[in-house]
DNA sequence: TCTGGGGTCCTAGGACCC
DNA sequence: TCTGGGGTCCTAGGACCC
């Protein structure tokens, strides 16, 4: 049996719990570099829609007096935790499944209370201890979790609980809710199953898996039967490890400096060293991307990206500034408006021990793991250096992203702690 | 002027091997 | 002149998720 547990609009009730005065107003958060909308709240919903540029949108913010936040990550990433715990505290096990939801095993636990009950408690004691309106949906598979939990969010009269461990409760919903609204059916797949006439969930649910398979995917044969209550997805508490690292933004604004371009790639190399090594890996290739704007008229949209593979697996950020910035001397074109430019790194091994061969002598640095871990250690602590590459700080940085909305890190910064008045 | 970022999984097709 | 079949591995791209 599977609770799915997922904090109403995350980001926004992040936002208002050390903002009282903003309780039931109309918020939004944005998306980095204040470029769309990510999280609204309830009362904001009917009119501006999810993805919205805020640019497009500036005039009905003025009129309807909304709060507009930018994304602030360590605010919600340490709620987020508070979440995960409350969760954690009351069920046997869960599956982190992203920064506002997570999966949790409850079998078994209806000996004590009915799933309802339990699913009320989970609610109540994530507000009162993490201070976040919650959703829970119940059911036998996860993907009859999702919709419950779904259907929670949605009617306001189930109190924000769904038990949908019955199966006749199971077809009743099924049988309204659009086959679009199904975990795993995106866009594209919805238009496909709609021109063969499969309208509904309980529609899907109804398809032979044989041709799900035959017709679709095994993808899609998974779902069908996990909406027929066979169980195909396990919880996954231990997080799987990561294949790859990404760390890309785009510029608050365009970019034709060289030096600049330079700049945001060292700092995005760097800061993906930092999750390397966070992770534990090494990483054998590097992958770097440069991009003009998607969106503008003014000059077709050009897009750059090269993969150079490394001598050694390597976590040192000296290896990866430089694979970078090899591969960014190959790529860049003059004349050219960057908007955009990214950071991957892939095949990962756990240790940078590789066969040497008779051309080869070695590592390039030596006490690498030491310098790299001081300087882990000092940025941990507050300190704050970092590789000149990525510019002096103080000067100005266009490639920075926009954050004109930023409220404090309430909980994560020393100086940002609320005060309270006597 | 201004349009996010970070992931995973699957599939098809090509290269290559015997 | 006639030109197989089975397998693996890799990559690019698509689709999905939040």
């Amino acid at each position: 049996m599977f609770a799915l547990v997922d904090v109403n609009s995350m980001y926004c009730a992040c936002e208002s719990v050390f903002r009282p005065d903003l309780k039931g107003k109309p918020i939004i958060c944005l998306s980095n570099n204040d470029g769309c909308v990510i999280a609204r709240s309830a009362s904001v919903k009917p009119y501006i829609k999810m993805g919205a540029p805020y640019f497009e949108i500036q005039h009905i913010i003025k009129e309807k007096q909304v709060t507009v936040f930018s994304s602030n990550y360590p605010l919600y990433a340490d709620f987020s935790n508070r979440f995960m715990a409350v969760v954690a505290n009351l069920v046997p096990q869960i599956e982190v499944y992203s920064i506002d939801e997570c999966f949790a095993d409850i079998t078994g636990m209806d000996a004590l209370s009915s799933w309802s009950e339990l699913g009320h408690q989970l609610k109540n004691d994530v507000l009162q201890c993490a201070h976040l309106p919650v959703g829970v949906g119940i059911s036998s598979t996860k993907t009859l979790a999702k919709l419950a939990n779904h259907a929670a969010k949605t009617w306001k009269k189930t109190g924000g609980v769904v038990d949908l461990s019955s199966p006749s409760r199971q077809k009743k919903l099924m049988a309204i809710l659009p086959v679009s609204d199904v975990w795993g059916i995106g866009r594209k797949l919805a238009k496909r199953l709609n021109q063969s006439g499969i309208e509904t969930a309980l529609d899907l649910s109804r398809l032979p898996t044989s041709q799900a398979r035959k017709l679709y995917s095994v993808v899609l044969e998974r779902t069908v039967r996990e909406l027929n209550g066979e169980s195909c997805l396990q919880l996954e508490e231990i997080a799987s490890a990561k294949q790859q690292i990404i760390c890309s933004r785009s510029y608050g604004h365009k970019v034709m400096d060289y030096e600049l371009v330079r700049q945001s790639v060292c700092a995005f190399a760097e800061r993906a060293a930092v999750k390397l090594r966070e992770e534990k890996q090494y990483c054998r290739m590097v992958t770097l991307w440069i991009e003009s704007s998607y969106f503008t008229t003014q000059q077709p949209y050009h897009h750059g990206h090269e993969t150079q593979a490394l001598v050694y697996p390597s976590q040192d950020t000296r290896d990866i500034i430089q694979a970078a910035v090899s591969i960014l001397e190959r790529l860049w074109q003059p004349n050219m408006k960057y908007s955009k430019s990214g950071i991957m790194l892939s095949e990962f091994s756990p240790s940078g021990q590789i066969q040497l061969n008779l051309f080869e002598s070695g590592p390039r640095f030596r006490h690498s793991g030491e310098l790299m871990q001081t300087i882990d250690h000092i940025n941990r602590n507050k300190g704050s250096i970092w590789f000149a590459g990525q510019g002096i700080q103080s000067q100005a940085m266009p490639w920075k992203m926009k954050q004109q909305f930023l409220s404090p890190r309430w909980t994560t910064k020393f100086t940002d702690i609320p005060l309270v008045r006597c």
